[in-house]
DNA sequence: TGTACATCAGTGAACGCGCGTTCACTGATGTAC
DNA sequence: TGTACATCAGTGAACGCGCGTTCACTGATGTAC
């Protein structure tokens, strides 16, 4: 895709200026073309102009940059949400609203999986470090939008609109997110990592709102 | 988990009598602890007890034995999809079976996620050269399990009883396959592969039965 | 206001690792006569 | 039935690669006096 590394923008300080914050975005854009396997540390030195240890400085490893970096991911990932949210008319009746936000932050997501195919990969890709993920720790700030929240968070707030609009019963609530992020997750994931993707990439879209109406009718 | 390689198992005569086999052998071992990225080609042939060169009468690369055991991989998906289809009660009126079908379908793919997770990941994951993948090649043996068919079209064929039993619109049928695999897939991938593993891996079969209710409703 | 010095960001060189792959080879097999 | 020989599966050694990480260092900064 792109060349191995980026002119190495000669720099005329012997400090760097804001060296964690290059690194950081150096990853970010390993990650956006290559998925989380490409975020090297050696090339994002490169990219920042700087001899290749010099990013221990910054990140204990290859392991602390790339859990950086997919916080960055998965903070994007809420952003895209919160922008088909923040595009939803507000003038509708609040049952129609409640539904429509839950379809917004759906299809949000699945833009974003398929414009940024790669952090979005990043974003949910297993690690190791990770089994952690999730559980009830304070939301961290890193990985979430504008609204402070991150994409899960996103949606199970939709799916509580939901259930105040009277459109699903509440003793269907709990879980529920589990099944909504499952369908929308596993047509990302077929159509830019698995076999699908030139079968009904295309389509995608119109997939994916068919996609939502089964959640929508089968929650 | 294993450690790096098994005793050379030391052979007597020069020729290995069936090369080919044993690498593939080793290969799937790798897949099913470590993934498609565990599929090494030096590491193959030492559990083969061979030269890492003698892999290259039997593959042209590393990619054509990851190919063949991602098609193995694909041919025990189908066969834990079978084995659900055949323990299916015979007596259940049309409608019902076929409904039960489709469930069998997918609790089978489900099963075997979380059962075989390095060979499922493996059998799904993304790939380069895998661009061609499912459109209407004739069926491929290697990939299918005893029936003859993969486990995309042993979905489709559920998919069709259904139509058959009148319980689902034939309007309806075109594209639903991809609805009702996103949707387990999905689900599959979030517990093995991402954030969701801790939180609801024990609870999968109980979250992956609602997931099959909503297929259901939603379809 | 001027100078000594601690701090610490970045350097340069090197390490060991394991990988896929290529080369020219050697040894056993089985077929043709 | 016995022997020459083509075939080809496996060997041994080596290649170049890029990675993450460690070491002892050097150069600029800013604070204490």
């Amino acid at each position: 895709m792109t060349p191995p590394s980026k002119p190495p923008a000669p720099r005329s300080t012997y400090r760097h200026g804001d060296l964690r914050r290059a690194l950081l975005e150096a990853g970010i854009e390993l990650a956006r073309d290559g998925g989380p396997d490409a975020v090297v540390l050696r090339e994002a030195t490169r990219r920042a102009g700087v001899a290749p240890n010099a990013a221990y400085r910054h990140f204990d490893s290859r392991q602390a940059l790339l859990r950086a970096v997919r916080s960055a991911a998965l903070a994007a990932v809420a952003r895209a949400m919160e922008a088909e949210l923040a595009a939803l008319p507000q003038d509708l009746p609040p049952a129609e609203f409640a539904r429509a936000n839950v379809r917004a932050v759906g299809t949000g997501y699945l833009r974003f999986a398929q414009a940024e195919t790669g952090l979005f990969r990043t974003a949910f890709a297993a690690s190791d470090d990770m089994k952690e993920r999730a559980q009830g720790r304070p939301a961290d700030p890193e990985r979430s939008g504008q609204s402070g929240l991150d994409p899960f968070e996103l949606l199970g707030a939709a799916l509580d609109k939901l259930v105040d609009a009277g459109v699903l019963p509440p003793e269907r609530r709990p879980g529920a997110e589990f099944l909504a992020w499952s369908a929308v997750h596993g047509l990302a994931m077929l159509v830019i990592d698995g076999p699908l993707g030139p079968v009904i990439g295309p389509q995608m879209q119109q997939i994916g709102q068919r996609l939502l109406d089964m959640v929508e009718k089968g929650l």
